[in-house]
DNA sequence: CGGTTAATTGACCCACTTCAAGCGCGGTGG
DNA sequence: CCACCGCGCTTGAAGTGGGTCAATTAACCG
């Protein structure tokens, strides 16, 4: 049990940004967890179509929500690192209107709905707490519209790094101006919706600027500041303010 | 009273399509409304940047979220029409990440934060319910985003007046494939992150077709079903199932 | 050492952009 | 009543960002 708590702390970490959770509150995530379960690098925690029973917390590791078009592109709307729930809104939703594939090897901690279902019938706080997390999501989905519908492909992909750089460090994955990202090149041109050939010399073309590098899966920035005013990023999006929701 | 009853209706339409209301909880969101307002057509409703005391939900009217890019660019990432909350997210995320804008002139209802916490506090189910919208949202936000990265702006364009046209069903404002649609190719190009003038080719394209007639801001579909394939259309994201949430 | 997956490169092509001009219409003011 | 204006729509011409196809290299793995 200790280890659940281990498991679920980047979760509460992530919450704690935004507000602060009773030692109670704690405890009734806690108990609300169930099964913790592995999924490895390239396999599905949930399908397009499922109707889950529970919906699952990525405790550690980098999964990717997909769409796949009818003649086969896919397409990444969003990702997930630790502390992120990949399928809260099944929770409501019911059915999945599309898939999350583990690009690592994940962790991962489910939540039967029921038990989720207890939570807004006992805990009112705890609830909103839950609902602002899909509504990240949600203002995370509008930024990468923005990003996609206005930005170049070099653009978008700084502000994709930017992005990804806080949230690795808000995750406590990031060590000062570094972290590793599990992702494939082929992975970033599903995200950003550009062709794999286009996604390297877009990469390369980055690199040449100096601003980062990206090698083995290691991405080190060296000048913040440029690579936001190229992605023309804010962080505003990402709400990372403690306020009582 | 009968008048703010009238005016939410498309709102208890909406909720009724996902599950079911009881008179109770409509009163209860009767009760959670208060000012009534007109925004004319190109007014703001919400500015980014806001903090809200309230949420608004359109009762009738077209609005749109759009977010500028610090080169001016304007990215619509959601239109919304009668009985949809145009900011409902403010409640929890408390800042406004992008602005609301109205394209038609629009009658708004505010709901007070306050009266939606109450909510929060003792209706469970109501609260789902609210919570559903949002995840709604996000669901049209991920959408849009496989559609912007995957779909020719010709299929795009068709795969949003397929979902137009269903949205405007649900809402009652369509008839026999035919809906009134304000909004200028302008808007159409901003929605769908391509140049006026791109727009305004696709749509001739898309005319040439003869699936469809766009004349006057009234689009009348001609064959349905050729044109959710053209747009790889399928409501499935719109989650139109009538069950327990 | 063959087999597989990821990264890279070159050559050619086209979907979409930009710039610029023209047109039709409703609204307004003299 | 008409001249003028502004906005939305349309069109043409020319440029370019990003796509496609196809081949090569690099790294890993049993």
């Amino acid at each position: 049990m200790d280890n659940r708590r281990e498991l679920i702390s980047p979760f509460f970490r992530k919450v704690e940004l935004r507000d602060t959770l009773s030692p109670e509150e704690r405890d009734a995530i806690l108990r609300a967890s169930d099964d913790v379960r592995v999924v490895s690098a390239g396999h599905d925690i949930v399908r397009e179509g499922d109707r889950p029973s529970h919906s699952t917390l990525l405790a550690r590791g980098l999964s990717a929500r997909f769409s796949i078009t009818q003649d086969g592109a896919r397409q990444i709307t969003a990702l997930h690192l630790d502390g992120d729930f990949v399928d809260l809104h099944s929770f409501l939703l019911k059915t999945m209107d599309h898939g999350v594939r583990a690009l690592t090897d994940c962790v991962v901690i489910s939540f039967p709905h029921a038990r989720l279902r207890t939570i807004t019938e006992q805990q009112p706080h705890l609830t909103r707490l839950l609902w602002l997390n899909t509504l990240l999501d949600a203002a995370l989905h509008r930024e990468w519209l923005v990003a996609k519908g206005q930005l170049s492909s070099l653009e978008h992909m700084a502000h994709l790094i930017c992005e990804l750089q806080v949230r690795f460090e808000v995750a406590g994955r990031a060590d000062k101006g570094g972290f590793t990202l599990a992702m494939t090149q082929a992975d970033l041109a599903d995200a950003m919706g550009i062709s794999t050939v286009h996604a390297n010399r877009t990469l390369q073309e980055l690199r040449s600027t100096r601003l980062l590098e990206w090698e083995n899966g290691i991405v080190q920035i060296h000048d913040v500041a440029a690579l936001r005013r190229l992605g023309q990023f804010d962080d505003n999006y990402l709400h990372l303010r403690r306020e009582p929701r």
